[in-house]
DNA sequence: CGGTTACTTGAGATACGTCAAAACGAGTGG
DNA sequence: CCACTCGTTTTGACGTATCTCAAGTAACCG
């Protein structure tokens, strides 16, 4: 939540490249920018730097585990990343995608309520709990910041269950192309589309079976609305996506 | 989120009784001490009862619509509220009821993300924007309180999305009621459920039709996990009831 | 190049949706 | 107290989107 009207925080950042200089662990992250980091002052910056630890994670690789103790926080720098629960049955959902500047561990408490596992190879900065706890606790700006971050993991969870609860197969893919494009290029419209994840990944993530994923993204192709090379979807007809996968 | 290892802040409170002479419009909410007031020491409870107001909704209407400026926070003191987006088709995705001790307006920013309606006489303290968000930002307690709960939400949400995501019919109504009388009969385990939401309100909040709803409550019905009478489920069997709805 | 994993495609089954009508409950007026 | 109405809930018959099972093809990697 912002508690004050002014949302656009990130305005009065100096050149990102400023920051190259300090000589810390988690140094050169490009993604700095667009990060929780840029809620913070550069001296504050430099203070947040010094607790970071720069982390590498391969494709599959276990992050955290559901239920683990939450012993640390995560921004993510480079790569993607799935979190999901399992049932017992081992029915699996995965709740979402995260990629580069996106933050790990805003949920709550002591526990993690999901895992984590990397898609691909994966960079993050690391910050133990009680650094990080002390340094939020000091930097109203910063709780701001993440609280924000918050709302905003809302605002996609309520989108989810949107997709979940009452769209077609066909509305679910255009609506996650679509969400999926709109992170990957922030500015630009690029029409390429990176997928890291698996069709499974994809399937678990929309409630749809690994086959009705691929049927569908045929059946897209197959009417020129997108074509599909492996681990990229290239969109042709974008307006038509957006007429399923719109509101 | 809860930045250090206490979650326990409930603890500490005086007697409820304590507060009730305080001669504000919020006096005597009976669920004070399960709300976020149970963060603060007495005199900053008084000081947020002194920027209260109590507020009274009818069955059926519009607490705050999507997309409205966010001018006010409630905290529900009686009754129950349906928390729902609309598709322009007119589908509608309920993304969750709250009820006595919960809190609206815990999600982000400047404008509303849902829309609110109460779905029996409700009642609520409301807080106006500025004294609320003057009040959090000098009062840490608070802020965490309302992290915590933030966080908490995330936690529904991601259960919500397993139950549509990967839960049958018959899975998410049993994971529904159970849900429900866990919130209803905190400490006991009372086996009568109250439901002010329709049918209509269950469908959309588990992605279902209403027939489909219907159908699987008598069916449950049929088979003596349940019985049920006029807005409310009476639970026969508990335990297989729980076999369906548990994860 | 062979083995492994990921993806695609097909045919058939089913859980749930749709459409339509009947039963029920609550409120109103005679 | 009964009859009437209106909205909600239940029930039925039928259609279909999606799942399941199974096989085939393509991509990846040593």
């Amino acid at each position: 939540m912002n508690f004050d009207s002014s949302a656009a925080h990130n305005a009065g950042d100096g050149s990102p490249l400023a920051y190259r200089k300090a000589g810390v662990d988690c140094d050169n992250c490009p993604v700095r920018a667009v990060s929780i980091c840029c809620a913070l002052g550069p001296d504050e910056r430099r203070q947040l730097e010094s607790i970071a630890h720069r982390t590498v994670f391969n494709t599959k690789e276990t992050i955290f585990l559901e239920g683990d103790r939450s012993g640390s926080f995560f921004n993510i720098t480079s790569g993607a990343v799935r979190l999901f629960r399992l049932f017992r049955d081992g029915r699996r959902q995965v709740l979402g995608f995260r990629m580069a500047g996106d933050f790990l561990g805003l949920d709550m408490g002591d526990q993690r309520g999901f895992s984590a596992e990397a898609i691909e190879p994966t960079t993050a900065c690391r910050f133990g709990r009680p650094q990080f706890t002390s340094l939020v606790e000091s930097k109203p700006h910063l709780l701001r910041k993440l609280h924000e971050r918050t709302g905003q993991e809302i605002g996609l969870a309520h989108d989810h269950m949107m997709a979940l609860g009452q769209r077609s197969a066909r509305e679910r893919i255009a609506w996650f192309l679509l969400s999926l494009r709109e992170r990957q290029n922030k500015a630009s419209s690029a029409d390429v589309i990176r997928l890291p994840m698996s069709r499974q990944d994809i399937g678990d993530f929309l409630g749809l079976t690994i086959e009705t994923v691929s049927r569908t993204l045929t059946l897209l192709a197959r009417e020129n609305v997108i074509s599909i090379t492996p681990r990229t979807v290239r969109l042709r007809d974008a307006r038509r996506l957006a007429k399923l996968g719109t509101s």
